[in-house]
DNA sequence: TAAATAGATAACCGAAACGTTACCTATCAC
DNA sequence: GTGATAGGTAACGTTTCGGTTATCTATTTA
């Protein structure tokens, strides 16, 4: 029994390449589909589902302009992504004596 | 034609909900199996497999002690989440000045 | 009005993801 | 040695994912 997945979550969205490199292509200005899709060999409906689970995480935002739509990054929510990771700094910079502070500073806070 | 989706990849690992509680768990200190799977209701092989997926990502590491297994945080790889991360942040903090120059910078660089 | 273009949606398919139960191996305690 | 404990692996089922082709709608152009 595989739980909702919720969907909308942005680690979900981020976690396909296809769907970074939109975002990554988007990051240098809004393009209209047919933009987007042609940085890749997969087919137009198959962008579309990408595009549509980026929307659904509100990674994007999409405007009409006759009869192209015109996608645009709307990065927000990509600050989930950063304040998780960003927990995770301190580990990584492998400063022994900062570490050692960190940890005790979390003992501290279970404490209280 | 799915892609091989590579199964090391940082990203994907992350994506799942359980699997960053399991990382989230280890910033607190390192600890075994049972202890990990203590925090779930699901079963333990679940939380075996996904261990196994952590460890392919190379985000934790496995030591045993007796017959417990102990699992460590091994975060030098959240790096590469957190660089792709730290892209989008000059489009977040929604400076609009800085932004433009940023960019300008952009397409100057196509330029050269 | 008719044809072309931009793009989404529908129906379908194979593979992967995630869960389960059953079983296996290794170590510890009696 | 025997049983209990820790945890991995195997086999399996269901759901989701990512792709395809075919079709549909809306807008633009001839």
């Amino acid at each position: 029994m595989p739980r909702p997945s919720s969907h909308s979550d942005v680690f979900n969205a981020v976690a396909d390449p296809t769907r970074r490199a939109i975002l990554d292509r988007l990051r240098h200005g809004s393009a209209p589909v047919s933009e987007l899709a042609s940085g890749f060999r997969i087919s137009r409906p198959a962008i579309s589902k990408h595009l549509r689970v980026l929307r659904g995480a509100r990674l994007v935002r999409e405007s009409r302009h006759g009869r192209q739509r015109i996608y645009q990054l709307e990065p927000q929510r990509i600050k989930e992504v950063a304040s998780w990771v960003e927990q995770y700094r301190v580990f990584w910079q492998h400063n022994i004596t900062s570490l050692k502070h960190h940890l005790e500073h979390i003992s501290e806070e279970k404490k209280s």
